[in-house]
RNA sequence: GCCGAUGUGGUGAAAUGGUAAACACAGCGGACUUAAAAUCCGCUGGGCGGAAACGCCCUUGCCGGUUCGAGUCCGGCCAUCGGCACCA
């Protein structure tokens, strides 16, 4: 027997078919303003998937899994008059498709086209309604050109005083009325705007990975490896471009609160960005040469100022700059070999070795500020020069990593906080000395928010965490006059005491790092830049796009040198200046990709001011409606996209100073085993194989089918199989066979009006579907399709209208075989028969009269235990119900000739009788 | 270690604080068929009692609490998965 005789339906016929129609009648075209045949009356609606790299693997069922989801929203979104962007492209410049190219010897340009096409043809076969016109592809010259114009806008920014970005001719302007401005050179001019461009140079240490030959980011690092190939990382100083990110922290966190997005993934970039408050505290360190006695102010970033009174000792990170000048003589050569040992471990050698502290002593000493004693300073590997000011106080008694040193290397510890453990019971004397010593630093108001007393045992439990910062809260000891303090009023009172004295500063700080833009690869954007004498500057837009060279070796040199400057031709910008040879990141492209969407063909602009303003700015709160992807970009690529969009949004290009308001993230797909999908497992399942087997709805259906969206699940070939038989369920509906295998319009098919079940089964799909779609809750809408299409199997008579019907609430699901049988029925039926296209339908509205029966069942329990049910009329009241529980002969039994204490009737649902 | 998510039948899962397990998968039985596949109909959490109809008890990771009533709310534990990880 044949494969298609095999088939339940011959969805293999009408599935392409309908996927041409749609293509040749564009169907799915979301007309802008300006266009003849745009609606401004139309309300938006965008929404938005992360489109995929396309990769020489083609689709895995993941793609889908997102794809579909945002598929039936948009149809469905449609059908209720919005006007819908629903668009795709390719994220095709970067480091897999490089090294898939190095590898095959193909250039990139030739295999990326080739995955375009396979990913196209893929995509296509599983029915999305995409507007294919707006389609964007990241390698395009007419996208990069906009990729380099916005990397201008940023070279050519500054973040001002107001925390926003501003042209960097605003600073050139301000600067002249700054003191001194006529004394300043050229140089220093030039050198202080350069200092303060969004987009800047840096020499600072970078991670570079050799096994990639290129540096990467702090977010493309996992484990002390390169997230693409897993190679080693080291640390290295290299001139390189970077993004001033950390300008926009604050923002990043504040603007995370209107959106709507799973809070976790909220936590996740805040704490990626770390905020974290404290204060500067100075320290100073003298040390005598032969020009005489020396002195430097040595500042430390800590979360604990009130902890300064056991500041024991000082820790300087290996790499911090002063270390050459305060290292006593004695001490030169071990801090010397320390320092050279660090610099030949890799970031993943540290972190494995970071169990056992180690450092050395400078011979150098500090003045703590409080008490003027002299504290040793050492260097160890656990103080980051990345971080805060590369220096820290260490107070082992309250730090567990300066306890560990110390206990290692006996430096002093001394306790400053009488720490109140939330779980330590405190006997009546102790809590009597606590409050009488809080009273005198406090008052008498002070003390009630501090301390938890549990009113069954009368027992006094300590401080209430802060922040969730140190858990080591609690009062202040041995700490002069901070003594008797909680933590949160001793930080306030040092804090301010510094201030005072000109000692520290209260401050905020982030672990957040500027973003290293600059990689020495050969398939990414050219940067638009030349250097001429060491100094850079920018190409004017009209030489934009800045081709790359065509090379035939396109190879990582296996230096730091980028492949760039084997184009020794194209390098040479003029006599005298040449092009910046490193290229942008993959993250570049996809930073606004969902902007070219609004006006993808647009030649003058990178998005048109109208139809930006439309697409994005319209509606509330604006921006893209809906953003579905995987949990993967959820501090990469939506925290860089976050940042350029508030970049566009200061400098007036975009409207809404978010990009994406709701983000939903789709689970994992597992394989048939629960295991992660690899090729090494054999567990991967090729959605074609799917396609081809069960067709393009069956596979929609299923991946919506098999639990919340945003859930982790594993696969299943049998529930493919399951919604498959569902999808034939309806298909017999409309249709039937023959013995010849001949498929024809049902004689069942009727127009007749459906009957009060079906009607009501029917209604109650309208409504359920409609509810779950805007919920995404996809699988409980498909559920109560099969139970309407049971119903509708159960009937000897098919009512044609109400099938049609119901084929509109199934078509953003199953478009193809909604399509086909609503054609079907057209045949015999034109005047019940929907559109051509059900897309072009409106979404049927319920009739809520359709739901109401006439009797319900009501439960009856005694003691909240159920016992007897009985069917009443929807109309009856409480009490009537109530009455018809007392009688019921099971509920006498149970109430066991006891008096009824009380009785709760929830009308419609059940009565409570309570003995 | 810190942060977050999730724990419900044999499996995927469903349940505005109100009949736990809808809808599927798998399994079992039946109809159709020479037979099989497909299709259609029925049963399907566990225990106890009963010939049966049916009835009772238990059951949403574990322990407690709130409530007339808890899978759902609160407190505490345990397990699995994900993220961060010397961030001072």
């Amino acid at each position: 027997m044949s494969s298609e005789q095999r088939k339940a339906f011959p969805f293999s016929e009408f599935e392409p078919k309908w996927q041409g129609e749609w293509e040749a009648s564009k169907a799915y075209r979301a007309p802008n303003p300006g266009d003849a045949d745009f609606d401004a009356s139309k309300p938006k609606y965008f929404v938005l998937d992360m489109f995929p790299y396309p990769s020489g693997n083609g689709l895995h069922v993941g793609h889908p899994e997102g794809y579909t989801a945002t598929d039936i929203i948009g149809r469905f979104k449609k059908m209720n008059g919005f006007n819908v962007l629903h668009p795709m492209g390719w994220d095709a410049f970067g480091l897999p498709a490089e090294q898939y190219a190095i590898k095959t010897g193909t250039h990139p340009r030739v295999t990326t086209e080739a995955n375009v096409a396979n990913f196209t043809k893929q995509l296509k076969s599983l029915g999305f309604a995409y507007d294919w016109d707006r389609e964007v592809n990241t390698t395009d010259p007419g996208y990069f050109k906009w990729t380099q114009w916005i990397f201008l806008k940023l070279y050519n920014s500054y973040v001002g005083d107001d925390g926003k970005a501003h042209p960097i001719s605003e600073l050139k302007e301000k600067m002249k009325s700054w003191l001194g401005y006529d004394q300043w050179s050229e140089e220093t001019r030039r050198k202080l705007v350069d200092d303060r461009r969004l987009a800047y140079t840096s020499n600072a240490l970078v991670n570079w990975c050799p096994g990639l030959g290129t540096v990467v980011a702090n977010e493309e690092i996992v484990d002390g490896k390169s997230e693409v190939g897993g190679f080693p990382i080291e640390r290295r100083p290299m001139l390189q471009w970077m993004l001033r990110i950390t300008k926009y922290a604050q923002r990043l966190i504040d603007d995370l609160d209107d959106l709507d997005w799973p809070e976790s993934i909220k936590l996740l970039q805040k704490n990626w960005i770390g905020r974290s408050e404290g204060a500067h505290v100075q320290f100073e360190t003298e040390w005598s040469t032969s020009d005489g006695l020396m002195s430097y102010t040595l500042t430390v970033f800590t979360t604990r100022p009130d902890t300064l009174f056991g500041a024991t000792y000082m820790v300087l990170a290996p790499e911090h700059p002063v270390l050459s000048q305060i290292t006593t003589t004695e001490q030169r050569e071990a801090v010397l070999d320390y320092q050279k040992a660090i610099a030949s471990k890799s970031d993943l050698e540290r972190t494995e070795l970071a169990k056992e502290k180690t450092g050395v002593f400078t011979g150098a000493y500090a003045t703590n500020p409080v008490n003027n004693e002299q504290i040793p300073i050492w260097i160890a590997d656990y103080v980051l020069m990345g971080y805060g000011t590369g220096a820290i106080m260490a107070v082992p008694a309250h730090d567990e990593r300066d306890f560990e040193f110390a206990k290692k290397f006996n430096l002093p510890i001394k306790q400053v906080v009488m720490r109140l453990d939330p779980k330590t019971q405190w006997s009546e004397d102790v809590r009597l000395a606590v409050n009488d010593a809080l009273s005198k630093q406090l008052g008498e108001g002070g003390l009630l928010e501090d301390f938890h007393v549990n009113e069954e045992n009368s027992k006094v439990y300590g401080f209430q965490m802060l922040d969730g910062a140190m858990s080591e809260s609690g009062i202040a000891v041995n700490s002069g006059f901070l003594d008797g303090l909680p933590t949160f009023e001793a930080k306030k009172k040092i804090t301010a005491w510094l201030e005072e004295k000109g000692l520290g500063k209260g401050t905020t700080n982030f672990k957040l790092r500027d973003w290293l833009f600059s990689r020495q690869r050969y398939w990414g954007e050219p940067f638009p830049i030349v250097w001429e004498n060491g100094q850079h500057r920018c190409i004017p837009e009209s030489e934009l796009p800045l081709m790359p060279p065509t090379l035939e070796d396109f190879k990582p040199t296996g230096t730091p040198e980028p492949p760039l400057s084997k184009a020794t031709e194209w390098v040479q910008y003029s006599a005298t200046a040449k092009r910046e040879l490193n290229t942008m990141p993959q993250w570049a492209g996809s930073c606004w990709y969902y902007l070219r969407y609004c006006d993808a063909r647009n030649s003058e602009r990178f998005v048109g001011e109208a139809a930006e303003k439309y697409w994005m700015g319209g509606g509330k709160p604006g921006g893209v409606d809906l953003y579905v992807g995987g949990t993967e970009h959820a501090v990469l690529h939506l925290l860089y996209a976050r940042f350029w969009h508030k970049v566009l949004f200061d400098l007036g290009y975009v409207s809404t100073p978010e990009p994406f308001q709701r983000l939903v993230n789709q689970g994992l797909i597992l394989g048939e085993d629960g295991q992660k999908m690899s090729k090494s497992r054999g567990n991967v399942v090729n959605p074609d194989d799917v396609v081809r087997e069960y067709g393009a709805d069956a596979l929609r259906l299923y991946e919506m089918f098999m639990g919340p969206l945003e859930q982790v699940k594993p696969w299943s070939m049998k529930g493919v199989e399951g919604v498959y038989r569902f999808l034939a369920r309806v298909w017999r509906l409309v249709m039937e066979v023959d013995e010849e295998g001949t498929w024809s319009l049902s004689k069942a098919l009727q127009d007749v009006p459906a009957n009060k079940q079906l009607t009501k089964a029917l209604h109650e799909t309208i409504k359920k579907c409609g509810e779950d779609i805007e919920k995404l809750s996809f699988n409980t809408a498909i559920s109560q399709m099969m139970v309407c299409t049971n119903a509708f199997t159960g009937a000897d008579v098919k009512p044609a209208a109400a099938i049609v019907t119901f084929l509109k609430v199934l078509s953003p699901f199953a478009p193809h075989l909604a399509e086909e049988l609503n054609a079907q029925i057209r045949v015999k039926f034109p005047a019940l028969a929907a559109k051509r296209f059900l897309s072009d339908e409106t979404w049927p509205a319920y009739d809520p009269a359709a739901l109401i029966e006439d009797e319900v069942e009501i439960v009856f329990q005694v003691n909240g235990k159920l016992r007897d049910k009985a069917r009443v009329p929807v109309a009856a009241t409480k009490e009537e119900i109530e009455q018809i529980a007392l009688a019921s002969p099971r509920v006498q039994e149970f109430m066991e000739g006891k008096p009824v204490k009380k009785v709760i009737v929830v009308p419609g649902k059940l009565v409570n009788v309570v003995v």
